[in-house]
DNA sequence: TATATAACGTTACATTTTATCGAATATTAT
DNA sequence: ATAATATTCGATAAAATGTAACGTTATATA
């Protein structure tokens, strides 16, 4: 599928010294392949396919790896890793959650992160990273 | 400490014609009386102290029951509930959250549910509820 | 090559959440 | 009042999710 997607982790990876290991790349591409956001035991699942008996650290780690450089995002509400559809770098997300069809898509309400950021300037909290998730109905399901 | 919290939401169960019983009566009082987020087994661990010998089950669907009427939020980074502080009914939640002391303050910008409504009158999604964590640092932790 | 570091494999366990089912309690209609 | 109905609970069990610990392997660096 997404094999820039691909490039552009291996790029990273050179670039700042991290492993572009086995465990690391499949389930970057089994994350980015999946239409949803995907659960960790099911990411566990696919792992199946391509390494030889993983363990949920095994899937966890990887996870955990690529959440932090922001390839991944976390749907809390969810419990739940969609892969990150913004080209930039960015400190928060935002999530559309449709009830109905469980498609979920990532927002860019650019009004938010200004928000925020005016809360820092006031001094009454200064913010590291944020998550918003929106549920209701998408505009294909009504 | 918040008994004017458990005359409202006595109210309400009358009202709504919903029972209100002493594991909701309960729960609702552990939770309000934290001054932080508490998880479902904490709950459950202070719910030892006034039930006999309470279970899972017990702690979540009075959980369950006061977060669909809106009484607490749960806070899905945390895996842990808060009582709602504010008076007015909203479908929509928001949390700052202090990665230093582990302060959790339910925060009213309101300028995002008039962007999330924007929204829907694009008719690009129709909105139901919402919820937004911003992790950082408060005032008193900088 | 020696050393340090990063990442992994594996085991085991901890935490969080849910399904099920029968009993008890409350509500409503008769 | 009594029967029928719906709600909630208690209890058991298990599923789903997530992590600690530890020794091994692989990679980078001196």
């Amino acid at each position: 599928m997404n094999s820039s997607l691909e490039k552009k982790a291996l790029d990273f990876c050179i670039k700042n010294k991290h492993r572009y290991t086995k465990p690391r790349e499949s389930v970057l591409r089994i994350i980015a392949s999946s239409n949803k956001p995907i659960k960790a035991y099911d990411v566990l699942k696919h792992l199946k396919k391509v390494l030889k008996n993983p363990k949920p650290p095994t899937a966890y780690r990887a996870i955990e790896f690529w959440e932090k450089y922001n390839f991944i995002h976390r749907i809390d509400s969810l419990n739940a890793y969609f892969v990150c559809e913004a080209e930039h770098l960015h400190s928060g997300s935002q999530f559309l959650i449709c009830n109905q069809c469980g498609e979920v898509t990532e927002s860019h309400i650019c009004e938010i992160p200004k928000i925020i950021k005016k809360k820092i300037e006031k001094n009454i909290f200064s913010a590291k990273s944020w998550n918003l998730e929106v549920k209701g109905i998408c505009s294909k399901c009504f």
